[in-house]
DNA sequence: ATAACGATCCAG
DNA sequence: TGGATCGTTATG
């Protein structure tokens, strides 16, 4: 199946955003391990006050400077990893948070990593999908149009979607850039 | 140098 | 509803 390429991810935030849905997130780990995308999260520039960009340049968020389609993972609540993909050209900080995805491969890997027997329960939340596929910020920098971490489109159509605040934020938190399908259930838990 | 807090999760 | 737990950033 082909990878999505650069193009796809140096677009409007929004319009990669609500793309993401229903795409295939692979990492070939061993074994191969995927997901479908079915919540999503945009982090728009330094003008968005919950976006990491807002102080400008630092060190953790560089490579929301740099090309999309690469990845950005960072550590938070002292012990949960978040999976982000850049957007946008070089230069526009921004990217889309993933939130939740459906299982597909590797699920035996992502039930011994997340401890639990119930799939529901396997990848339906930013930190727990990132515990599920084993991602750290190790596996930050990553470009998605090379063979480790990447995107594939199936033809696979998302229903309705539905856009909403984002979850987790003090600032910004009025503006409605949560994207989700409607009625999936593996959307994360409110 | 130090302190506050965060794009979360789970137990009780 | 609150505690775990630590890197990042701001402030003195």
């Amino acid at each position: 199946m082909p990878k999505l390429p650069r193009d796809f991810y140096e677009r409007p935030t929004l319009t990669v955003a609500s793309e993401l849905l229903g795409k295939i997130f692979v990492f070939k780990n061993m074994p191969r391990m995927s997901g479908r995308i079915v919540e999503v999260e945009a982090y728009i520039g330094m003008d968005d006050p919950a976006c990491h960009a807002r102080f400008g340049l630092t060190k953790r968020n560089s490579v929301m400077f740099g090309p999309g389609g690469v990845t950005y993972i960072y550590f938070i609540y002292g012990m949960y990893n978040m999976l982000n993909f850049v957007t946008e050209k070089a230069g526009f900080p921004a990217a889309c948070l993933i939130r939740a995805m459906e299982p597909l491969e590797g699920l035996e890997v992502m039930h011994k990593n997340r401890d639990t027997d119930v799939i529901m329960n396997l990848t339906n939340g930013p930190g727990k999908l990132c515990n599920a596929f084993g991602l750290t910020t190790a596996h930050s920098g990553i470009d998605m149009t090379k063979n480790v971490i990447f995107l594939e489109d199936d033809g696979y159509k998302p229903g309705k979607i539905i856009r909403t605040e984002r979850i987790g934020i003090k600032n910004g938190r009025d503006k409605k850039w949560r994207f989700l399908i409607d009625g999936n259930k593996f959307v994360s838990k409110r």
